[in-house]
DNA sequence: GTTTTGCGGATATTCTGTATCCTTAATTTG
DNA sequence: CAAATTAAGGATACAGAATATCCGCAAAAC
């Protein structure tokens, strides 16, 4: 049970998106370069933000992404869903239905309780990611990584954002 | 980010061998033909439990697979774990080291902060599996499962335990 | 009109999960 | 002792997903 590569993709790339003034874009290339991916395929990581409306395009020069709401609006569980999809980790089969010693048309009252259980769990780390805003990462990340850093990384991100 | 459908499978075989006799076994064959699962694939489940150490085996006619503990002494994530693997859902490659703005020598005091909010998500997910005991499993099942179908399952089993 | 951009489709490659088969060694049964 | 049954582990095949690249299209900037 592995995530994407992408998610993690995403969120540094929401990051920065979040630092970004007012009104301005940051294009793929500038995103790929920053992190050192590969522009191609992190722009289909940027489409699925796009497609679930968390990121704001527009096309030409001087084009790009920028968030369509603001840092504390979005929370991990918005981006990490966006890129890896909502379905659940645990998918019941129904195995008990293959059960030999079961009546024709025994019928189950409730979901298997097996996945009710795995579903709990599943839940329980989604409710994690829906408690971090993308404000709480910013916040973090402010503190923790080196001013001078902080602010070469941010101007290296305006001279290029659209 | 989707676990192994042998996840689902270990899970209702320990249902199954919860309800085991003291010193009694029931071989692969059995659980697969309960089950409708693949006996040779399902096996490997069932090694990775024994590779973990959460069942005892025997070999022979009559021989197969019990649990090694009390069932109130195994919880949801010993056998989610033994055959999913412990490795962390999200893994992170550093990306911010990519960073062209990053000085010769930059060093980091902390591991990256969206890895730790993922990680954080992630043994958010564990705690709840831990907190499921398989006897607690069984406790549901055995007032859920209509007693017809409980008690003929049961006698099935027992036909086949060694 | 030329360049740059996001978007979607098509394709290739690698890796993992799924599944089957076979051999070996241990154990029970007759 | 001999035959049957079992778990364990290795080899292999297959399918689908993740990763990655390339192309053409339409919109926007200059």
């Amino acid at each position: 049970m592995i995530l994407k590569s992408q998610v993690e993709w995403a969120l540094h790339c929401c990051a920065i998106l979040a630092g970004l003034p007012e009104g301005r874009y940051l294009s793929t290339k500038a995103l790929a370069e920053l992190h050192g991916l590969p522009k191609e395929y992190l722009s289909k990581a940027l489409q699925s933000l796009s497609q679930a409306s968390l990121v704001d395009t527009t096309l030409g020069p001087s084009g790009g992404y920028r968030l369509a709401r603001s840092p504390s609006e979005i929370n991990f569980l918005d981006i990490v869903e966006a890129v890896e999809g909502k379905a659940r980790s645990f998918t019941c089969t129904n195995i008990r239905e293959n059960n030999p010693c079961r009546p024709a048309g025994y019928c189950d009252s409730k979901p298997c309780a097996v996945a009710r259980i795995m579903w709990e769990a599943d839940e329980a780390w989604r409710d994690t990611l829906r408690r971090v805003r993308l404000s709480d990462l910013v916040g973090i990340l402010s503190e923790e990584v080196r001013p001078d850093l902080w602010q070469s990384t941010f101007e290296w991100v305006l001279k290029r954002a659209g």
